[in-house]
DNA sequence: CGCAAAAGTTCTCTTTATGTTCTCATTAAA
DNA sequence: TTTAATGAGAACATAAAGAGAACTTTTGCG
């Protein structure tokens, strides 16, 4: 538990941090907070370090903070239906899109054609893909054919040493192969599509 | 963690290369800093070069600048058709998409039934709306119906005062309604969809 | 090519600013 | 009275900033 003046320390390095873009010196805090001694801001400073809200370098501005400032991150409002009003979520979510689409084995491709359509994926739509060399049943995956043609599909798995490929469209056919055929490069995470 | 004048450094080099389009000379930087000596400079650089801001060749004006990893981006490698390989993209893009989708004037909503199923959006898709009290044509909007229900739908002018709300779903018909009926809250601006 | 000027690199030295570690004083509350 | 919170300030250690000399490498030119 923080004293008022430990509170107020962190506070006033919170707010230096998002408007200077640096962290501020031990005299700049204590002239913020109309304390004429450095000594007395590194003591409080040495507190917060203990309790985990900071990080400090041995350096000039080496005061490190430690809070994860959710960057990119969109209000989950409520649900919408046709014709209802807006049902609202209880306590107010948070999305932030690159924590649930990213990840460093993670790629983007942009989708060409329409095969995906009954999957709600589009001509232009974004699609994020994991990489992985295998893939669960009816998971969607970018699939190579013959180390030669890649192609989006669900992946299924009707019997022994046989893979099913089957787009999401109903005027397309699904097409078997045998299991050697085929190599998966990647599952399906998610879709995007930006309009205008 | 970069010092002031690090920082100042490392500003001066960024604004000279893209007014420039070259990099500059260490006694430029340190004209440009008020410093006599390039020595400075040079301890300077070696730091930045150090802590990934920059490359040095062992050139005159051998300074190159390196793009800042972008949080949470993801490289967007290509298109994938049906029965094609992936078509490379020239330049490798990087996609960011808190960046694409955010913005303080937007919010999230998670879509519920399948009145947009025709336009890719489906059962618990997020959409994200940008606040906007009018829309062009053809736009997705979300709609207040008489101050009540909410809704996400096409909207159209056929004629004037009149407002046409059309919802993506073969099975659903086309409403119109007299313009002040309508309130529109919102113009949808993406769609995202999380997989598994 | 071969040379000289210009530019980059590597040092050491100095000064000043900043951070760290103390002790001591004051106040309010238990 | 004892304790915790707060603050002042001295003394010292270290980081940051800069000057400038000496040396090596590039660069441009005849």
């Amino acid at each position: 538990m923080l004293t008022v003046r430990e509170q107020d320390t962190l506070e006033f390095i919170q707010k230096y941090v998002t408007e200077q873009g640096r962290s501020p010196l031990l005299t700049e805090i204590a002239l913020g907070l109309g304390i004429s001694s450095k000594g007395v801001i590194h003591r409080y400073i040495s507190t917060l370090v203990e309790a985990g809200y900071l990080i400090r370098h041995p350096k000039t501005r080496g005061i490190e903070l430690l809070e994860q400032s959710d960057e990119g991150a969109l209000p989950l409002l409520g649900r919408i239906a046709a014709g209802k009003p807006i049902e609202a979520i209880e306590d107010e979510q948070q999305l932030n899109f690159s924590r649930l689409l990213g990840g460093s084995n993670r790629y983007v491709l942009q989708v060409k054609g329409h095969s995906m359509i009954d999957e709600g994926i589009r001509n232009g739509d974004y699609v994020v893909i994991e990489y992985a060399s295998t893939a669960r049943s009816n998971q969607i995956v970018v699939a190579l054919i013959d180390e030669n043609d890649v192609t989006l599909k669900r992946i299924q798995y009707p019997k022994k040493d046989c893979i099913r490929l089957v787009p999401a469209n109903k005027a397309m056919q699904a097409k078997e192969y045998s299991a050697e055929r085929i190599t998966i490069q990647g599952i399906l995470i998610g879709q995007v599509r930006l309009y205008e």
